[in-house]
DNA sequence: TCTTGACTTGGAGTTGACTCCAGAGGATAT
DNA sequence: ATATCCTCTGGAGTCAACTCCAAGTCAAGA
């Protein structure tokens, strides 16, 4: 695959596929006679999996070392394991902190509402 | 309340809690005979609010323009109110995202359970 | 053969969100 | 009164994560 076609794939810009190989975010890709890259199946899932893991909001950092982990052999499986654990944790974190700020926004938002609704009726705001 | 105060009350940084005041994310807080700022009630309530919205991920821009709103009165209700529901959805939608690596995160550490009873046992790894 | 267009590289520039700094003014402690 | 703090301002610097650019290569089409 091109990287024309792994980028549309993905929606990721070329540049940004570029950036990433150059970094170790995901593997070297090879490249025909003419110098020009060739993602194979097992490219585009490590393309895959930086982009979801990326957007979840997982650091490029830790990224790079989960792939240079893997790029180790099976020595690294335990302190590959260590770290997904790790950032799971903080996934799941995140994700609570957003969870109760949604909660709040819902509130709010039901607050304005209400405010509508009484200036719409010509009525009096609540006090505080 | 001093800027210190505020600081520690609520784990912001002096120069953050300034930055905050400058682009118009906190409203602008008085300031004594000597001009050192003295944040009211009111004002702390506008830096818990961007701390809260900020850790959950909305951009500053959207906040300065809430704040903005705010500001001229009662007519901009509705305008906020939209806001709100925009930031509201977008952020429940990154929850989502998140949510679903996070279970493929699980999967991932599942398998590499796995990979180690394997690895202690002395198994064969299982093909694919 | 000449041009067009996709691709390459290395490096510079941008964006969002802070974070730090220098120089100056008051207040407090010795 | 002098030193030490805390605060102020305006502006520069930093960091992560891209994003853009210039100069060059190569293959394919008119």
């Amino acid at each position: 695959m091109t990287i024309t076609e792994v980028s549309k794939k993905y929606d990721l810009s070329q540049d940004t596929l570029r950036y990433y190989e150059r970094i170790g975010l995901i593997p070297g890709v090879n490249r025909n006679k003419s110098g020009i890259r060739d993602y194979t199946n097992e490219d585009c899932k490590w393309v895959e999996f930086a982009k979801c893991m990326r957007s979840a909001g997982l650091a490029i950092e830790v990224l790079i070392e989960y792939l240079a982990l893997f790029e180790q052999g099976d020595e690294t499986i335990a302190a590959r394991k260590e770290l997904l654990i790790e950032q799971r944790n903080r996934l799941a974190a995140r994700i609570e902190e957003m969870q109760s700020t949604l909660k709040r926004l819902d509130g709010k938002i039901q607050t304005y509402d209400q405010s509508v609704l009484i200036r719409e009726k010509g009525l009096q705001w609540p006090k505080e």
